[in-house]
DNA sequence: TATGGTTTTGGGCAATCGTCCAAGTCGATC
DNA sequence: GATCGACTTGGACGATTGCCCAAAACCATA
């Protein structure tokens, strides 16, 4: 069998990945077309359709592969600093790099936004932001000896996550916004003595 | 003059604004073309360029008139609260309305999206949700009496308004999730003892 | 060297796009 | 009724789109 031969194709799939993800971070992901991916990537234009079915099942395979590898790393970074209060600061350190323009942070919302009108890649997505949720949960669980009512830390969690995703949405707007007078509140948040314990509906 | 008749434009100016509303939502801000909204809006294809100079230019228009209206009206409704903690609780009820495919949710994401290649569109989005920002900072020290550091209630206000960016996004990819959850680690970010006095960088 | 499958090529197809424009309609003023 | 400007009409233009396909090129095997 041509076996060998299979690699040539794999590295052509790779290069239109490589190529669909750095689009979709400069023009959007309904700015991206087959053409554009092909000339990138240095093929010719018909040679996207032998390797992807249409042009959303590649966005789809380009955008989560670099979403699941940004979050993972991040999550996994995260889940090194020794408590929650330095952790949160390190994250609004970490984001403070990200300039909004960053082609990195432009493919996640872009992401988001197809994710709401694609159901295959709304569900990939889903799967990989719960995942995200339940490591940072279970770092908080850890590191912060959470004593509160079950699912403190839970909750806790989410609301971070959506502020971190809140907070990149921001900085495309505005640059200059400073993230780590930040800090505060946010520490407020993970704090373990921070939550009452009675309250609630 | 032709006085009254200038009433008969902006009727259909306004019919164009709308039409162009509900497709961005619907649609996707890339997904709206100028024939889809002059058969939404039951006037012939040319109309538009007439009323608009390009597309873009009615869209900008379209979504910043509804964005400004929705947070306009949340964060004075926000501003009505007694305290910052029934204040957040009340937001997350809010929220809670929003399916995640809900047409003004995911107008407002789509016009993030769009604002991060389109300058002019991102100037007058900066431009609301700073002043949202401001409503909300200047209703923290009123109601919830900061007698931290200055600049914690804006800080507070900033990871607020952030966090319900973030919720509205994740929404979008999980309708089921429950928001009124969320409520404890939010309560204890905009307490007024929340904040450390020292620490910081 | 012949063979057969994998991969690549480059153009073709129908559809849609934003924009434009000459002609037509409408309503108020004279 | 005539006149004039504001407004609307519907089609035309070139460009671009996703997708497709017959033919060529490539490479490991026989």
């Amino acid at each position: 069998m041509a076996e060998a031969s299979a690699d040539r194709g794999r590295t052509t799939r790779q290069r239109l990945l490589g190529a669909a993800a750095a689009l979709i971070a400069e023009a959007g992901w309904s700015g991206v077309s087959t053409r554009m991916v092909a000339e990138r990537a240095g093929v010719a234009p018909g040679v996207v359709h032998y390797h992807f079915a249409s042009l959303p099942d590649l966005l789809i395979a380009a955008s989560t592969g670099v979403a699941r590898a940004m979050l993972e790393e991040l999550t996994g970074r995260l889940g090194e600093q020794p408590d929650p209060e330095t952790g949160v600061e390190w994250l609004l350190g970490e984001l403070s790099r990200y300039t909004g323009t960053d082609p990195a942070s432009l493919l996640i919302v872009e992401m988001y936004l197809a994710a709401a009108r694609l159901p295959d890649l709304r569900d990939l997505l889903q799967e990989i932001v719960a995942d995200s949720r339940d490591r940072v949960a279970a770092w908080l669980r850890e590191r912060g000896s959470y004593s509160g009512r079950p699912g403190d830390a839970e909750a806790a969690a989410a609301v971070l996550v959506a502020a971190v995703d809140g907070l990149v949405l921001q900085r495309g707007l505005d640059p200059c916004l400073d993230l780590t007078a930040l800090a505060g509140p946010l520490r407020a948040m993970v704090r373990r003595d921070g939550h009452e314990e009675g309250g609630g509906t």
